[in-house]
Formats: structure tokens, sequence, C-alpha cells
DNA sequence: CGTGTGGTTGAAAATGTTCAACGCCTGTGG
DNA sequence: CCACAGGCGTTGAACATTTTCAACCACACG
């Protein structure tokens, strides 16, 4: 199991440059570790969160819960990621954050973070440019479920998720677990339970890719690229992911 | 005419808390300050910024460019924001920013902020803070324009516009000036003009809201936010709005 | 006084949703 | 070992909503 520092930085270091002092103070920070289940919640809405989490293993997920009762998705999270970095700045949740299948997340005390943004103002920048390109992630949901087509949109969230998953190396050749059911897709997407299964199909119709059982399959990646008119200048990435 | 800082100055307040040494560090800034006519554009994507923007009258707004060559909005801006401070820590811009009608910006250099961070590191937070609330604002966009009607899509959007411009006392009693084509209300919320026009009337003949010309005028607070199921509580401000 | 932008409208066509039913797999208790 | 329940996925058809298209209005500006 990797250490959750090891994940952590290597995910800052995706994005942003670190100096041997940075790592040090980084790997000084003290946290837990816990294992999620499936669906469990981690985070809620109007919580008032003194720690933060870092994904070490599995999925996670924002959303907003709605009058209906609905879920509305807003992001997933994998290996490395701070789902609720926002929360050191802005004292109440906006939303909640929930497993998507088992998960193993590690807490930081605030206060710890915050002594090592005063210690390595670095530290604190990489951590807001993390909290930055999940606002790009945000602004990229809001054009895909608003201005894209069905398959489209599926296609695009199929890229995002498996862009990131090689830029951080959580894929297996060409296959991804995300353990998302189809329910959750429409959640994520905007489209209903029918519509997500049809629409899933024709992506597999094409050849491209394929998602079954919560596993991704990208069969042809420039295909897939181009129904979900992918671009992922918006994940700011310092270097493109190996293959 | 307000002086840039005392509009930055009072945006940030309405959020953090400063001292009288960030303040102090604040008014030291230089900036210089351009008028833009309508739908001028300040950034376009793939621009390498050094100076970040403030709004001090007027709106602007945020939008990607889809290859089909139409427009999605993604936020507005008025008095007080900063529509691309996320260009201090993420190098090459993923949208545009235009004016929307006829505008007035400050610009500081990055050097500058980036001074005031290191000396002040509230100010730093505090702007951070900003950024995020900018992406509690994204995320509400994902949910309204996926998971609502089309009225409620657009009684959000009019809440959140009204309820922000109160917050910085832009508006006129009821009334407050967004000069927003129903064009772009449409490449806003993911709809047609045609769809635009007559979910407009409905909020019409509701008698909660008007909006004609550019102007918004709010004539029933509690049905609008009613019919849009607007919560203020993602804007993270520290306390309400007068009236 | 004409031209253009922004706004309005009705009807046909396309796109999604809802609803109700069914299939498949898995895990559990008899 | 089998039977059954429940979660998840699949499907067809009726229905509702939204887009498209084409036309028209009205006001502002040169």
């Amino acid at each position: 199991m990797a250490r959750a520092h090891q994940v952590l930085i290597r995910k800052l270091r995706e994005h942003s440059r670190l100096a041997a002092d940075d790592l040090a103070t980084l790997n000084a920070i003290s946290h837990s570790v816990r294992q999620l289940d499936a669906d469990e919640e981690l985070i809620r809405q109007g919580d008032r969160p003194e720690v933060s989490a870092v994904v070490l293993a599995g999925m996670v997920a924002r959303y907003h819960l709605l009058s209906n009762g609905r879920r509305q998705y807003l992001s997933f999270h994998m290996a490395g990621d701070m789902p609720d970095s926002q929360a050191l700045f802005v004292d109440k949740m906006d939303h909640s954050v929930c497993a998507i299948g088992p998960a193993l997340i590690a807490s930081i005390p605030h206060k710890e973070l915050l002594a090592a943004f005063q210690h390595r103002p670095t530290i604190g920048f990489a951590i807001w440019r993390e909290t930055l390109i999940d606002a790009a992630i945000f602004r990229e949901a809001i054009t895909n479920n608003s201005a894209r087509t069905m398959p489209a949109r599926m296609a695009h969230l199929f890229c995002e998720l498996f862009y990131r998953a090689r830029a951080s190396g959580l894929n297996v050749e060409s296959r991804f677990a995300a353990p998302i059911t189809l329910v959750q897709l429409g959640e994520t997407l905007g489209m209903s339970i029918a519509t997500v299964n049809r629409t899933l199909q024709e992506i597999r119709d094409s050849k491209s890719a394929d998602f079954v059982r919560g596993e991704l399959h990208v069969e042809d990646w420039k295909r897939l690229a181009e129904i979900g008119q992918f671009s992922p200048d918006y994940l700011h990435l310092k270097r493109p992911p190996p293959h």
C-alpha cells in the first residue's frame, strides 16, 4: 500500500514544481487512514470539516443533494486527489463527498496543512493550483452538460477519467476501474437512465470505448476523443501522460 | 469613480477578514485601468496573462469557445470580482473573458500580487477563498444546467446575479443592470433562444421577476427563489446582503 | 428612411423522458 | 443445492419537451 505522502506528492508534481524542502515538509505531515465502503459518505453538505482528505485508492465523488432527493454528481476523484481541499478556506461544505466503490482515504488536519503553507508557501501554491484545476474541471462539466450531444457528453467524461487515470498511472493498459453505476452516470451527465443505456450502446457500437461493470475500456482513444470533443488542455498537466 | 483598491477590498471583505496591515499592503498595489466596449475580449483562451483583472464597473463573462463556433458562458462577474485570478497559478487560459456591455477593469501585475502574498499571507488566502467561491458557483451551474427545469434554471441564475449584486450594493432597489442578451442567456443556461424567450415569459407571468433590455427586476424575491430552488449557501458570504 | 440587431412567435421535427416490464447475476437462507 | 429476493441493467412504446426553421416585429442608429 502506497504511503499517503507519496501519493499526494506524486499528484502535486503532475502540475507543480516542488523543492526538496517542500517534500521534506510534506513528508512530515501526520495523517490517519480510513477505509470506506461503497457509497459511504465521507463528508456531508453542511459539514465543517477540520481535516482534508487525500484519496489513496479507489474513487470518491462530489455531489449536490437536490430538494427532490435526486443527486447531481459534480466530479470524480482518484488516487492523489484532494476532494475537499476547499474546506481549508470555506468553512461550510456546499456539497457532499462519498465513496464510489470501496475506497481508502487519508485525513490530514487543516492545522498541519496551514502550518506547512506558512513554512513553505510553495506547498500552499501547489494545493491552490490543485483547487484551480478542480475549478477548470467543473467549468468543463458545465460545457459538457450544457452544450454537447449525449454521446459527446459521455465520451468526454470517459476521456477525462481515462486521461487523468493515465496521468497518475492508475490504468492497466487500456482499462481503468471506475465502479460507477449507470444511474450515477446519468446523475453526472444529466440524462435519464434509459438514455444513459442507449448512449452507452452507441459508444460501444462506435468501437471507441466500452464501460462494463465499473470498468472503462478504451479501445480507440483517438476516436473517443473525437466523439467527446476532448482536449486535455483544461487539466493543466505539466506533460501529457505516458503512451 | 471608485478606486480599484476600495472595490477589491470591499469584495474580499464580503467573505474574508482582513487586518489593517492587509489593507495597507493592498492599497500599495499598483494597477492600470482600462475601459472595455461591449463584447470586447479581455483575455482569450490560450493566453498566458501576466496581470490579473478586477472588475470596477459593468460586467464581464467567462466562456468556452466550442469547436462549432458556439459559446458556452460559464460565469458572470461584477464590480469587485477577479475574473481571471486563476491565471496566477495556471499559466494557460482554458477559457476566454469578455465584457458584457461596457465595462471598466483594473489590471494588477501578478508580480505585485505574489509579492503581497509573501508579505501578508492572509491576502493570498482571501484571494484563494475568492477562487474557491468561484468554483462553488461553477458547481452550482453544473447542477443548474443538468438537473433543473428550464424555468428553474433561469430563475436560479437571476437569483444568483441579484443576490451577488445586492451583497456588493450594485442593485438599485429591486433592479440590477445586467446587459445580457437573450442569446447569451441561452448560451449560459444551455437552451435555445426560442426556449429562453418562452421561459422568460413564464417567469414574467409568475410575477416574480422580469428581465428587459439588460435590466433584471426582481418583483417577488421569495417566489423567484422558490422557482429557482435557490439557496445562497454556496456563495459563502459572511452575512446575508442588506434587505 | 433603410438596415441591422435583438427579440417574438407558430408549427413541424427531433430528441429525451417516463413508464412498465423483463433479464441477469449474485448472495442468502432454507 | 435450490429458490428467491434485490440490485443493476435493458428495452419498447407512448408521451412530453425542446429545437429548428422561417417568418415577423420593433427599436436604435447612421
